[in-house]
DNA sequence: GGTATACTGAACCATTCGGTTCAGTAAATC
DNA sequence: GATTTACTGAACCGAATGGTTCAGTATACC
């Protein structure tokens, strides 16, 4: 049972509206890195990076382990199952208004068995 | 084919974040509604709430037209697909790094089954 | 012990955000 | 034609964002 919290939602969905997060996350899919990787990697400050890196935990999205002088980032356990839970509802909403769009539902589940899993 | 446009998700994500503009939104799904009416329910200025729905109207999740001196607000054609898709993406990133966690995969295949359409 | 590395914190900056007020304009109503 | 209604645009405001620099601190290495 997935309940939605305002602060939660609030949090995810802006850290989320940033090309350069969506980006880091995306690169912490397939290993973990130290914020001077991450900071290579998009080109800017230890500073900047670390900010990023912060408004990701606090939604959530990535959890981080400082061992000696480096700390490095992973994948938060959040996995944005409320994110994707109350897209989902506001798609129900919206099929619900516009019936005649059923074939969107369908590919969404086209795609879910695609997954094979 | 869904294809992701930075200014897209980056506009719409930012749209999400704000807890007044997903209340526009669950009220824009039952039915349309006026700018007056929207700023009655969430307790604003005209102008204020003009803003929130400049700002989903230019994410494309609400369209709006203007009869008379009524201008009507009402859901977007949209539909929240890319963002969906998107972040369905990230979760098999995530669920790659967290085999352990599959149930929370087959929670949503259970969800999209519920739906039953 | 000295030096390089990895990060942190404070301060600053320009821009955007979420909201307001106030002074319009245009349409509907009496 | 006068009044009310519905919205709009400009200006303003304080707070948050996305970035920087600069001066630390703590760890690793020679």
């Amino acid at each position: 049972m997935v309940q939605y919290t305002t602060a939660r939602l609030d949090a995810s969905f802006a850290a989320l509206s940033d090309a350069t997060r969506r980006g880091i996350l995306e690169q912490l899919g397939p290993a973990d890195a130290s914020i001077t990787a991450l900071a290579e990697r998009f080109h800017m400050t230890l500073t900047g990076m670390r900010k990023h890196v912060g408004v990701l935990e606090h939604a959530g999205l990535v959890t981080t382990v400082k061992v000696g002088r480096v700390r490095t980032c992973k994948l938060g356990l959040s996995g944005l199952q409320e994110e994707a839970a109350w897209i989902e509802r506001y798609r129900q909403l919206w099929a619900a208004r516009f019936d005649e769009l059923d074939n969107v539902v369908e590919e969404m589940k086209r795609k879910e068995n695609a997954n094979g899993r």
